[in-house]
DNA sequence: ATGACTGCAAAGACTTTGCATCTTT
DNA sequence: AAAGATGCAAAGTCTTTGCAGTCAT
């Protein structure tokens, strides 16, 4: 028997706010942007809405970034950018993995394959500067 | 002033534990092959140690997989497949990226990256199989 | 009314960390 | 002797969950 789903105020919001962001929220981040709407919105309630959204595909996992799991509404193939010092997720529409690789795994590996994640690392540009500035004025 | 590095036996058994297998081994699975030899390790050690190869480049991370982080000590390019029901990881060794596209996010976004992840999600042949068993005693 | 959804707070799981002690050099 | 490495246990984070109350259908 399939589970009734019911409409709800929260869940909606919850999804508006993963939807209207780019920034690939975690938890947390939904929580305090919801929570002066709806002040008695709780943490345990956006896991459980991002957990459903999950099973639905409507949301996906970005991964874990400096220990807090982020999320994408986007669930079209696209790959990402993780910054290493601040931690921000960028998307990079036009950067996909060859074609034809996910076949390649299945037949040569016999997985069952579902998903691919292509994710590059690296010092996003207000990073590197930065990081940069601080060089010139460590070796001066 | 860089730091002294200094020698040390549960180091040593920690690297050789990781280098020694090919399932990309979490913290707990590294302590619980060392504990019987090493009576007195403790998690802590085996924590603090994975950071260390990691930061010195002789570990790298796969990811955090059903709520552990994953560790590989092979750090020359290759992708990888999870299974997404017994979460075990498997190497992919002629399996990736196309060339060219790190510079590609480089130029087109501005990135200064310094590494890339491809990583296949799915089922592997094992639970691939109790799957179809499960499916066949069900609609029985 | 039924059962889905939520708030709250407790519990869980994994990881980090402070401090005294032990080791390496 | 100096400083790095460790054991132990406490603390810290993020996430999950049980239960009673609320809300949609």
């Amino acid at each position: 028997m399939e589970r009734t789903v019911r409409y709800s105020k929260k869940r909606e919001a919850i999804l508006s706010a993963i939807q209207g962001t780019s920034c690939h929220p975690s938890a947390e981040w939904v929580y305090r942007q919801l929570k002066p709407r709806h002040p008695d919105l709780s943490l345990g309630t956006v896991y459980r809405n991002l957990d459903f959204f999950r099973q639905r595909g409507q949301v996906q996992s970005v991964g874990v970034v400096q220990g807090q799991e982020r999320f994408d509404a986007t669930v079209t193939p696209h790959s990402h950018f993780i910054c290493n010092c601040c931690g921000s997720v960028s998307d990079l529409p036009g950067i996909h993995p060859e074609t034809g690789l996910e076949q390649a795994v299945s037949s040569q590996y016999g997985f069952a394959v579902e998903r691919c994640k292509l994710t590059f690392y690296g010092l996003c540009p207000s990073c590197l500067h930065q990081d940069q500035n601080f060089k010139e004025e460590s070796s001066s």
